[in-house]
DNA sequence: ACCTGAACACCGTTCAAGT
DNA sequence: ACCTGAACACCGTTCAAGT
């Protein structure tokens, strides 16, 4: 939990943020702590920004400049949005907690503008309405986010399940699992069974879903069209 | 903030505890707050839960229980899917805050388990992998709780800006909007423009994504059932 | 069985005061 | 310009003690 002793400059202290985010998480994430990590007084820090959630929103909009960065535009529409797309994830795997940072942060910042500007583009030509077009790509952007999110809530609870008494918590799941209400078949236990829960944040996963909703998108266009 | 004194039970406690939600948000609730409603000590909600996350899981149980006694299940598969996430998005939209407890929550509790095998079990004669199936069904729920929960975020936001100085914040979203870095048509502020922000979190936005995933789903089965 | 008072170990943030 | 000490108004949670 120490750092070197470094200057006092906007830059590192969000450098010793995204340290700290990656060490505890965000929600044990306080501005005493991060102070700690600098070495510094927790008053000191809103010299350099003026509350905890105007630095989350620095953060958070950080992440958005990398994303906007990686975009390459080539290909057919499909390809770019795809590639864009998973541009967004793998930056937003760099960064730790970048998902509840992009949740909390409200796409004002000059970023992350930038980068819905540049989803919109591809989507532009189009023949659907500018409505749906705006539809398509906050599905698809939300769909990044809400995937890394789960992820990342996945993991908090798997290690909580852990720390449990062992198979204690477990034993209640597959319990529940188990005697499901409502009629049909169990369809859960089964996939559970076949281990299909492990395979949840996966890469499969993520490209499966976003094949779904780029093809969904053609479709859209598809029956405007005619 | 005052309630009728009634007794302390379990049902009144998740009552009163939905309407603070209502009044100041999941962001400012607290144990204390949850306390002065019912007129009693903070401790003594201990004895009821054992703590602040473990009342949280109950609503979300809650809602989730409510959202799968909803889902009728006749016409098409396709239907089937609107109809249910429509039906579980009304439920949301009745519960304060229920996409913030939803995505905080772990679906390891019955009722949302259920929900999430009734979702399955509409997909499941479809000819694609039990994986294809959990992406396609994860993608969905993720939809209508992402959707929900941008909406409160936005509203967050819009009385956040008003607040602040007549139109100083939002001279700045105006800026930012106006000198987009980053070649290309400035196809935001086009939609800014006309009015599509407004837009968001409206049901029409709603039903225009979930036609995009649903139809996204059908093209998976089709290139799968060649 | 159910509730309280007092306490612990924390928060975010402000502000006068220091250098 | 940049940092600190002290303080304010809060948190969630525990626990001995009351009824």
């Amino acid at each position: 939990m120490r750092i070197k002793n470094l200057q006092i400059t906007e830059p590192n202290i969000i450098k010793a943020a995204w340290e700290l985010l990656d060490q505890i998480g965000i929600e044990d994430f306080s501005m005493r702590k991060l102070a700690d990590l600098l070495h510094i007084q927790a008053p000191s820090l809103y010299w350099h920004f003026k509350s905890k959630q105007s630095l989350f929103q620095t953060l958070a909009n950080e992440v958005a400049k990398e994303a906007r960065q990686s975009a390459k535009l080539e290909g057919e529409w499909e390809e770019q949005l795809f590639h864009c797309a998973s541009m967004i994830r793998s930056v937003m795997i760099k960064y730790p907690c970048s998902a509840q940072l992009l949740m909390r942060t409200v796409p004002s910042e000059p970023d992350y503008l930038a980068l819905i500007n540049s989803l919109l583009q591809i989507v532009d030509h189009l023949p659907v309405s500018d409505s749906d077009k705006f539809s398509s790509i906050a599905c698809l952007l939300n769909y990044v986010i809400a995937f890394e999110l789960d992820k990342y809530e996945q993991r908090r609870v798997d290690t909580a399940m852990k720390k449990e008494a062992e198979g204690g918590a477990q034993g209640m799941f597959m319990d529940s699992l188990a005697r499901l209400s409502g009629g049909g078949p169990n369809v859960v236990q089964r996939m559970h069974h076949n281990g299909l829960f492990r395979e949840l944040g996966s890469d499969n996963m993520f490209r499966t879903g976003l094949k779904i909703i780029i093809a969904g998108i053609a479709q859209l266009a598809q029956q405007q069209a005619r």
